[in-house]
DNA sequence: TTCCGACAGTGGGGTCGCAAT
DNA sequence: ATTGCGACCCCACTATCGGAA
C-alpha cells in the first residue's frame, strides 16, 4: 500500500467532524490493506510509530525539504527506513537521523510529508486515533466492537490484535486473556470536586489514600518479575526493591496494581519530584536506590493463581488482595457505606493530608476492573489551592487555538511593586474565554513577539493548583503544579493580586 | 429529547540520558 | 563540563459526538 493512500485517508478523517465517518474511512483502508501492510497501517493510522518514539523530534527534522512530484513510497518502505533510523546511535547519531528523515522526507509528496511530520512528531491531530482505529478495525473485521476493545486492553497492544483479527478473523479475539507477564492497560480515575461529591455519586463506596508517586503494576510468574508504568512501558530494571518485595509474598502468580512511592526517614512520603527521578534514573540504579529507596503500595489484584479477577467486584478483589499483601503494603482505607456516612470519608482525607499524600481515590465496592478506562467507579479528590494573579504575557496557541492568546505568563506581586513569575497556564478557558482574553490582552500589549505578545500586568485572574514544586526556570524557585484559570477577577487591581509571601505562607515546605 | 460517557486536543513542568558544543 | 533535545513521568480541563436514559 501506498503511505499516500494513508496521507489521503487522515486528511478526509480529519476534515469530517463525525465519528461515525472517521469510524466507516478506516475500516475502508484497513479493509484494503494487505496483511504484511497491517502491522504498519494500523499504528499509522493510529497515530503511533510501530517503533515507538526513535529520537526525532523538530530538531531533527530539520528545514523543510522539497516534496517530490509523485508518491512512490510504500507504507513498508517508510517502515523499513524508520527502522533502521532508530537503530541509528553514538557520535554523530543525530546528523545522521536529520540525513535520513531528510531523504525520506525528500521522497515523499507534499501531502504525504504532512502526515510524516503529524506521525513522527505525535501530532496527527486527525481528530481520531485509538478508539476510531479500534471502531474502524471492529467495523472492517465484523467482530463486536467491544469484544475489540476489550481484548487490545487486556493484550496492550491494538497491533497485535489487529494482526490476529485480519489473519484469523473474530474467533481469534478469545486467545486475549489477562496473561501473567503480559502488561494490561491500568483503569484511570475521574475527578471529583469533594468526598461528598464523590459518594454522593458512588453510594457503597471505599475510600483509599491516593499517593504521589508512580503508577506500577506488577507481574509475578514464579522467580520471574515484571513491574511496567501507566503506559506499559518496563521498568523491572530499574525497581530492584519491588521485584525483591514481590518475591516475598505469598503466591506464585499474579498481577498487582499499585504506586511506587519514596519514603523519607520519618516516614513522610518524598515529593514526586524525589520519587519520579529515582524511578527515572537508568545507568546507576543501585547508588540511586541507596539514596531514594522506593517501596510499592499496592491497591488492586487483576490475577491470582490462574484466576482472572478483573470482573469480579471490587470487595472481591480486595479481599484476594489482603490475603495476598500484608496490610503495610497496601494503601490505607476506610469504608464508607454510603452518603449518610459521609463523615467518615471526609476525616479520612484529612488524616490522609496531614500524613503527607495527594488525596484520596474514592472506589465503588461493587466495580469490576475495568481495563484501559477511566471508569466512573474511581473518583480522585484533592484539595484545590487558588491565587489571584496577574496575567504578565500571553502565547499564540496551536491547532484549534491558532489566533487565540492561550497560553498566559502568571506572575504574584513582590514586595517591591514588581511581578514574579510563578508559571504557565493554558487550562480551564472556554472558547468564549478565549476570544474574550485574546481581545483584551490585545488592548493591553505592550510588545509584540513571534510566541505572543507581553502586556501591561493588569488582569487579575484566580488560578488554581495542586501544590508547588521547586523550579529552577522561574525566579522565586517554585512553581504551580498543575495550573488552570478559574475566573477572571475585572472587580481586582493588580495591586490586589496574591504576593509571593502568601504563596509561601500557604506552602511553607517550600519557601527558601 | 436531553443527558452524559468517552475521546481527542491543548499544552504545563520536572528529570533523566545522550549527543553536541 | 555544560547545554539542548527527546522521552516519559505526573496532570486539568473543554468541546464534541453519539449512545443511553
Amino acid at each position: 500500500m501506498l503511505l499516500a493512500r494513508l496521507a489521503q485517508v487522515s486528511r478526509e478523517v480529519a476534515a469530517t467532524s463525525a465519528r461515525s465517518r472517521k469510524t466507516a474511512l478506516l475500516a475502508e483502508l484497513f479493509r484494503e490493506a494487505e496483511a504484511a501492510d497491517v502491522p504498519v497501517v494500523i499504528p499509522y493510522l493510529a497515530g503511533r510509530l510501530p517503533q515507538g518514539r526513535i529520537g526525532v523530534g523538530w530538531k531533527v527534522l530539520g528545514r523543510p525539504v522539497p516534496p517530490a512530484a509523485a508518491p512512490t513510497l510504500t507504507v513498508r518502505e517508510v517502515d523499513a527506513r524508520l527502522t533502521r533510523l532508530a537503530a541509528v546511535s553514538g557520535p554523530g547519531s543525530q546528523a545522521e537521523r536529520t540525513r535520513l528523515v531528510g531523504e525520506l522526507m525528500g521522497a515523499a509528496t507534499e501531502d504525504e510529508q504532512r502526515f510524516l511530520l503529524g506521525l513522527l512528531t505525535g501530532e496527527v491531530r486527525q481528530g481520531a486515533l485509538d478508539a476510531a482505529a479500534v471502531e474502524g478495525l471492529a467495523s472492517a473485521t465484523g467482530a463486536p466492537a467491544a469484544d475489540v476493545r476489550r481484548a487490545v486492553m487486556l493484550a496492550g497492544s491494538l497491533q497485535a490484535v489487529a494482526e490476529a483479527l485480519l489473519a484469523e478473523g473474530p474467533d481469534a479475539l478469545g486467545r486475549f486473556r489477562l496473561t501473567v507477564g503480559r502488561p494490561v492497560l491500568p483503569m484511570l480515575a475521574h475527578t471529583a470536586s469533594s468526598v461528598a461529591e464523590a459518594v454522593a455519586r458512588l453510594g457503597s463506596c471505599a475510600v483509599e489514600e491516593k499517593l504521589d508517586g508512580i503508577r506500577v503494576q506488577v507481574h509475578r510468574d514464579g522467580a520471574t518479575v515484571r513491574c511496567c508504568t501507566r503506559t506499559l512501558e518496563d521498568i523491572t530494571d530499574r525497581l530492584p526493591e519491588v521485584t525483591a518485595a514481590a518475591r516475598e509474598l505469598p503466591g506464585e502468580r499474579f498481577v498487582l496494581d499499585g504506586e511506587v512511592i519514596s519514603f523519607g526517614a520519618d516516614g513522610r512520603p518524598r515529593s514526586f519530584q524525589e520519587t519520579a527521578g529515582r524511578v527515572g534514573s537508568r545507568t546507576d540504579v543501585a547508588t540511586a536506590a541507596r539514596a531514594v529507596p522506593v517501596s510499592p503500595v499496592f491497591f488492586d489484584v487483576l490475577s491470582v493463581d490462574g484466576r482472572d479477577l478483573l470482573d469480579l467486584p471490587l470487595t472481591e478483589r480486595h479481599a484476594e488482595l489482603a490475603r495476598l499483601v500484608p496490610g503495610p503494603m497496601r494503601v490505607r482505607r476506610v469504608l464508607v457505606a454510603g452518603p449518610e456516612d459521609v463523615r467518615a470519608a471526609e476525616d479520612f482525607l484529612a488524616e490522609t493530608l496531614a500524613r503527607g499524600h495527594e488525596g484520596v481515590v474514592v472506589k465503588g465496592t461493587d466495580a469490576p476492573y475495568s481495563a484501559g478506562r477511566r471508569g466512573a467507579s474511581w473518583l480522585k479528590v484533592k484539595p484545590v489551592h487558588t491565587l489571584d494573579l496577574v496575567v504578565l504575557a500571553a502565547e499564540w496557541g496551536h491547532g484549534r487555538r491558532t489566533g487565540k492568546l492561550s497560553n498566559l505568563h502568571l506572575g504574584a506581586r513582590a514586595a517591591d511593586g514588581s511581578f514574579v513569575m510563578l508559571g504557565k497556564t493554558f487550562k480551564g478557558m472556554t472558547d468564549a474565554l478565549l476570544t474574550w482574553q485574546t481581545a483584551r490582552l490585545g488592548e493591553l500589549a505592550v510588545e509584540e513577539h513571534p510566541w505572543g505578545v507581553t502586556v501591561r500586568p493588569e488582569l487579575v485572574v484566580e488560578i488554581g493548583y495542586d501544590g508547588v514544586q521547586r523550579s529552577t526556570r522561574y525566579p522565586a524557585g517554585v512553581t504551580l503544579r498543575f495550573a488552570r484559570v478559574i475566573r477572571y477577577r475585572e472587580d481586582k487591581r493588580p495591586e490586589d493580586a496574591d504576593t509571593v509571601e502568601t504563596l509561601f505562607a500557604a506552602h511553607p515546605e517550600a519557601a527558601p
